[in-house]
DNA sequence: ATGCATGAGAC
DNA sequence: TCTCATGCATA
């Protein structure tokens, strides 16, 4: 208890703290129970009327907005709108997408009409030449890269040392080659292409299915080939100039990040699969950099009772204004900090492709529909 | 695997 | 001050 009041910096001068995931985690996060886990896993401590109430919200949400507005703004507001209108998309976005897996069949929901309203980062040019890939898939759908060593997969034997840029001081930015496409979010990335380009099958982009069964392929074969999702972080280093860490490539995984995001990674590691599906064989030293010390705040725990409060703050207001954020931060003996990123973190997650949660086997059916399409199942160890 | 945190960029 | 991408630290 009393966390956050004592916080201080630690400076740590640990080293190579991840180098361990184990390569059989057999937590198969059931891909869309969206509103589900959404609603029930998190926070269980509340009533059902409150989890229902909420998500009946979403659904007259949906109802009504169709035409999402983001779904057809060409350029410029592509990222967000305003706050207003924002929350409200907020909602719209999750909502419909919950909906749309929930209620759709196995595969065939995309294409049909050109909007389909789950996105806001694929604008909806036309996302129905995909499903090719999706049900074959594989690596169809590589394109071609002036050519890069393959020793980014493979730091060892042969090979010696490498230069990993290392991300620690990640103060700075992220690395050289991300000013290749602008900036993460707001920019464009490369999405203002009409469709100049063909031969690329790839950069188009995918809908929903693709990348899930695009990640699913993607981890399968990756355990297969005795790699780390923190080998995986640091090979796309070495490839592309972008170290990602262990976070991110499980998020990946997993599902975990915004349909942006999601679209922006996927093609780096498709590349990567094919090249370690090439050079599969070779074997496999670890090669880690060990953390230079830095500071950062320590983290803080909040209690679950806390969470709790936070939660059905949220709830109730997923935006509390400044002023909100004191009272309550204070009420609840936090630093105001510490309130603040949680909501922004806590609507973060709103936001995720699929919302994490172990989704509770067996109580699932409340919304009488279930789970999942595709009907390859995939065992992914 | 995930919770809390950081920082850049957009309002 | 928010969003978004990302990751250290930790459960």
């Amino acid at each position: 208890m009393a966390t956050a009041a004592s916080n201080h910096y630690s400076i740590l001068t640990s080293s190579a703290s991840i180098v361990h995931s184990e390569p059989g985690s057999m937590q198969q996060a059931a891909a869309y129970r969206d509103a589900q886990s959404l609603l029930q896993s998190d926070y269980p401590l509340q009533s059902n009327s409150h989890t229902l109430s909420h998500a009946h919200q979403w659904i007259t949400a949906l109802s009504h907005g169709e035409g999402a507005p983001w779904s057809s703004s060409p350029l410029g507001t592509e990222q967000d709108i305003k706050p207003a209108v924002q929350s409200a998309r907020d909602e719209m976005h999750n909502s419909s997408s919950n909906l749309q897996h929930q209620s759709r069949a196995p595969h065939l929901v995309h294409q049909t009409h050109g909007n389909h309203h789950d996105n806001r980062a694929w604008r909806t040019t036309t996302a129905a030449h995909i499903p090719s890939m999706a049900t074959t898939n594989g690596q169809s759908l590589i394109y071609s890269q002036p050519s890069f060593s393959v020793n980014g997969l493979i730091p060892s034997s042969g090979q010696g040392m490498h230069h990993h840029n290392l991300r620690d001081t990640h103060d700075e930015h992220h690395s050289p080659h991300l000013s290749d496409h602008g900036h993460p979010q707001s920019q464009h990335q490369h999405q203002h292409r009409p469709q100049s380009h063909h031969d690329h099958s790839d950069e188009d982009t995918p809908t929903s299915d693709d990348l899930e069964q695009f990640a699913k392929q993607f981890k399968q074969r990756r355990i297969k080939l005795g790699f780390t999702q923190a080998d995986v972080g640091l090979a796309l280093g070495t490839l592309y100039g972008n170290v990602f860490s262990q976070t991110t490539i499980c998020r990946f995984e997993a599902l975990q990040l915004s349909f942006k995001n999601m679209c922006k990674l996927k093609p780096l590691l498709n590349k990567w699969l094919e090249e370690a599906d090439s050079t599969s064989g070779s074997p496999t030293s670890l090669d880690k950099i060990a953390a230079q010390g830095r500071k950062r705040k320590k983290r803080t725990s909040i209690e679950v009772s806390v969470k709790g409060a936070l939660e059905s703050h949220f709830l109730k207001c997923p935006k509390p204004a400044a002023s909100e954020i004191i009272s309550l931060a204070d009420t609840l003996h936090l630093e105001k900090e510490v309130v603040r990123v949680w909501f922004c973190n806590r609507r973060q997650k709103e936001k995720r492709m699929t919302p994490p949660g172990g989704t509770l086997p067996g109580s699932e059916d409340v919304y009488g529909d279930t789970p999942p399409h595709h009907g390859v199942q995939t065992p992914v160890q």
